[in-house]
DNA sequence: CAGTCTTGGCTAACGTCAGTAGCTTTTAGT
DNA sequence: ACTAAAAGCTACTGACGTTAGCCAAGACTG
């Protein structure tokens, strides 16, 4: 149910899922999701959450063997790559605030930033910069690919290429604090 | 009218501004505001126009004067600012593609980008990398204020603080390229 | 000054969509 | 075989965007 509602998502845009669009891809009317989701927020809310859980899965498994700058890069591409296969549910996440610590949401967000986490461990990363280095690249990243799906990006040069040379720019800022 | 959607959009929030909304708020009924504007989605992006152009405005006229990290540092924290200040109107750009290269979308966003380019001459960039250091830095920014706008996360440390070491953090990366 | 055109307002109506109420069917457990 | 929960349905409501068609006020022109 939510699944396919995130992969309606990723195929007709976030802005265009529909409790109506739904109902038909899966086969029933309308009113019976609702003995499924609360709700068109509750659906949102619970995409948002399935697909932070799936790129905190995405990042964490790319890094899983490798440390320092292949870490950072390895952690970046797998984020990246999965905004842009699954642009619907990712932006489902943009402006959900969760309602609590207990908030499945949050545990998602949660799990991405330890993610994010593992790859700073291969740095030498004073304590109390630590919350700020990952803000960096949580801001970094989802900067990145959220304008890249919006195609934000309307100039000519090659976004890979960009995106290679932001990586090595974040490596170099983070192994000289 | 588009100013005052603008500013109901701050107020209530971007995925409330409505229509009917709007109308009350300028003393009209609804279907007189189609004398304006085409129609939501052309004030949205009317609306979005007006926040890239204002913002641009916001980063140039702080910028002006300054150089180096100075520069940048005024550039972000207008930035910010602006982002902080209008989170409604700024919503309104996330998500908009501008259709050609005549759309007053595609112009703002290129003032905007020109302002953080005027940042970027402070600093001794080979040419070829200016384009990657400008995408750099809009990633950068939009990430954070958006991230920050949506409460992304539980944020526990201090936000400006972490904004402070982001800015230096950038200012040492792009001095030692 | 009279006529006309433009501008900006209005009411009435329609279509789409989220959501609720209340009933029926299917299915699973005893 | 019986019952109760789970999941479906039709019918309906209310909010919203949007269009059609009409009307009043002011500007421009003969």
């Amino acid at each position: 149910m939510v699944a396919a509602g995130a992969a309606l998502a990723d195929e007709v845009g976030f802005a265009r899922l529909t409790m109506g669009l739904l109902a038909e891809r899966v086969g029933v009317r309308t009113p019976s999701l609702y003995k499924h989701v609360g709700g068109q927020d509750d659906l949102n809310r619970r995409i948002a959450a399935l697909a932070l859980n799936e790129a905190a899965d995405a990042v964490g498994d790319a890094v899983r063997g490798y440390a320092g700058r292949d870490a950072l890069a390895a952690a970046a591409r797998a984020f990246r790559a999965f905004v842009l296969a699954h642009p619907g549910r990712y932006a489902a996440t943009i402006g959900q605030e969760p309602s609590g610590p207990e908030d499945p949401l949050a545990t998602a967000g949660q799990r991405l930033l330890g993610a994010f986490t593992a790859v700073l461990r291969g740095y030498d990363i004073p304590d109390h910069e630590v919350n700020h280095a990952l803000r960096l690249l949580r801001s970094l990243f989802h900067g990145f690919a959220t304008l890249q799906a919006a195609d934000g990006f309307q100039w000519s040069t090659d976004v890979d290429e960009s995106f290679e040379w932001l990586i090595a720019f974040a490596d170099r800022g983070l192994r000289t604090l």
